[in-house]
DNA sequence: AAGCGTACCAACCGCGCAGGT
DNA sequence: GACCTGCGCGGTTGGTACGCT
């Protein structure tokens, strides 16, 4: 069973796969699709990779405001988060979250108290001063602080960073920039009619390039939501990108759930 | 140019849950 | 209810690109 990154072959050969197939059956997939992976393995580099409109790198303001609001109000559900943004994948936001995003959202209070009960009574400054940074690892339970640590003890000049600034952000919520009625289609997937639908044929040259007509949503939006329906379907409803699973809330809910995390629900009057 | 430290991200791993038998 | 299997999720890690000295 082969490990590490994926060839662009066998990039090719799943996506092909997929796209005639669907993947009714991660387990078996790889042998039918002639790949020596996991079936675990496949999805991974599926879901996160080779999606068709997946979006990688770039995270936009708005993005970023969606990202820190919507952790605020789930914490690590990334799953929940990617669903809320679409395009981004679980793994590409939790990656996001932990190296740019993290510092952003937890109060500065809460950062020193959570830290103090890891380490007990540990002064930063002190244990800094003495060289005493693996120590100060081993202390704190937490596999990443040891780990970034250990590297240097700049770890901890980030830490103190980190202490004494005052960037408990308002939270803004803003959905997201695309125009609702793009990131849906009214046509379903190969893969939501069973997989097996062979009148999708594959193309002979499939690269990400035989992707780009499809719309957003393509492969992971349900069937029923139509263009039509995705925009407004009467005067109490309003599309969410944030909302429930059958993309409509109520503007009651919507609002009583959101306006907790500062809401600028101005910059939601495009979609009335 | 070389060595080192850091940041980042793709991918792996283990666990829990759901559905089927 | 017990067991099995497949899937999805969240935490973690290895590799590497980049910047600094």
């Amino acid at each position: 069973m082969k490990k590490g990154a994926w060839s662009e072959e066998e990039d090719i050969k799943l996506r092909a796969f997929i796209y005639r197939y669907g993947h009714p059956n991660w387990s078996e997939l790889p042998k039918l699709a002639g790949l020596s992976r996991c079936g675990k393995s496949c999805r991974l580099r599926w879901m996160n990779y080779l999606r068709p409109n997946i979006k990688h790198g770039n995270f936009t303001k708005e993005e970023e405001d969606a990202i820190v609001a919507l952790h605020n109000k789930l914490g690590n559900k990334w799953s929940m988060i990617a669903a809320r943004l679409p395009g981004r994948s679980d793994n590409e936001i939790k990656n996001y979250w932990h190296t740019h995003l993290k510092n952003r959202s937890i109060p500065k209070d809460h950062q020193i108290e959570s830290k103090k009960e890891q380490v007990g009574s540990f002064e930063p400054a002190k244990a800094y001063n003495e060289g005493c940074m693996m120590n100060i690892a081993n202390l704190i339970n937490n596999q990443d602080g040891i780990r970034r640590v250990s590297q240097s003890a700049k770890g901890w000049n980030d830490f103190a960073q980190i202490n004494n600034q005052d960037e408990v952000g308002i939270l803004l919520a803003v959905l997201s920039s695309e125009s609702p009625s793009s990131s849906s289609t009214s046509e379903p997937s190969p893969c939501l009619l069973g997989g097996s639908d062979n009148n999708y044929a594959v193309p002979s040259d499939v690269t990400s390039q035989s992707f780009q007509h499809m719309t957003e949503g393509f492969w992971t939006d349900p069937p029923f939501l139509t263009d039509n329906e995705s925009i407004i379907s009467s005067s109490d409803k309003v599309f969410s990108p944030l909302g429930s699973t059958d993309g409509f809330i109520s503007q009651d809910s919507f609002q009583e759930d959101l306006m907790d995390d500062v809401i600028l629900w101005s910059t939601m009057s495009s979609y009335f």
